[in-house]
DNA sequence: ACCTGAACACCGTTCAAGT
DNA sequence: ACCTGAACACCGTTCAAGT
């Protein structure tokens, strides 16, 4: 069942009506109401499936240092939620409070423990972390989604220099440099770049 | 016009409709297509004037460092959005490209610019700082809509303890102790906290 | 230019009824 | 328990028509 929710919002972009899965399924809309008891019931059961597509051992048991382990786990979730971008703009409308968030959230809380940090410390750590992530995530779908399905990276960029091409660089000429230099940018590549100076600043605290 | 939009988020949490504004200005709904051309050109006005409402003075111009005055900046930025927390959901919608986004955008960049960052740091700061911001306050938002009409602070705590009293202590013990930790924090605490930590980081780059 | 009435194709949700 | 048909009160949007 869940399964076709999934299934679901991976065609469309924000098609994940009643209705529309209902069809996909092959049932009547109101046949919904058998398995859930309203609509935020099954955004809440599409966001956890998500969460549980997210791979733990990413980082590894042993691997390198605390700080390299949170960093892949943070490039795992990045991973599992951009394969189904149409579904991160759900995430952030509702508390994550599912067993596979909470599940997340205490993996990080271990890897912070590791760190060294002490338990308040680490929690408020944990907190910072996750909403880097998600707000980063959220922005990156946010920008890009009005382009149809998905293009490549490198078509992207052209279209974020094309699109900045119109600030006014008279009236804004810092934006209209910076610009320029993020269309230089990979996605990617500025989430880890952010995920560290984060993870610099946690160090210092 | 837009003064109108905003008196609406003001009064619903999510009932930004097209049928809902009309009503509101008293005149039939098609006619709100006189003035825009779709449902997201009026959210995107309505994100435009909330961002408009962001005292960029709040950053004096001489006053402390640069770190206190882009903290002065992410604060005020913080106070200007949850005086709307209906119209937060709707910004990591879509893509913030409006003038006053700019502006926003370009007033950070001059500070961080003041702190001696050169332009392709500056740039990748300044995004950074934008996802901390905007994902910290959407994340806020997200985590205590459910409660009726904005309970005062220290209730919206007794309220976040009780919710995490559930948590297994047993299989997620760390998380439980996390979430006893957070509820003793008020959310601009954690947010400034937060803050300080991506501005260490960004100090170390 | 600015507004209206009427209609279109959608929503989420409920209710009574069937197996 | 699980599904249906029919209906309710909503949406966003379009179109022809009025001033």
């Amino acid at each position: 069942m869940s399964a076709a929710l999934t299934l679901l919002d991976e065609s469309g972009p924000s098609a994940a009506s009643i209705r529309g899965i209902a069809a996909k399924v092959g049932v009547a809309p109101n046949a919904v109401y058998t398995y859930f008891p309203d609509k935020a019931a099954v955004v809440k059961g599409v966001v956890e499936r998500l969460l549980g597509e997210v791979d733990h051992t990413a980082s590894g048991d042993d691997a390198g240092s605390w700080r390299d382990r949170v960093a892949a786990l943070a490039v795992e979730l990045r991973r599992a939620l951009l394969a189904h971008p149409g579904a991160v703009p759900l995430m952030i409308g509702g508390p994550m409070d599912g067993p596979h968030a909470l599940a997340l959230n205490e993996r990080l809380l271990e890897l912070l423990a590791d760190a060294g940090l002490d338990p308040a410390d680490a929690a408020r750590a944990a907190y910072l972390l996750i909403v880097y992530a998600f707000g980063s995530i959220a922005m990156e779908v946010a920008d890009q989604h009005g382009v149809a399905p998905m293009p490549p990276e490198q078509d992207r960029i052209a279209a974020r220099l094309d699109a900045f091409a119109a600030i006014p660089a008279t009236h804004l000429p810092r934006t209209a440099a910076a610009a320029t230099v993020m269309a230089g940018y990979v996605s990617e590549a500025q989430y880890v770049w952010g995920l560290h100076r984060v993870l610099d600043g946690i160090s210092t605290a």
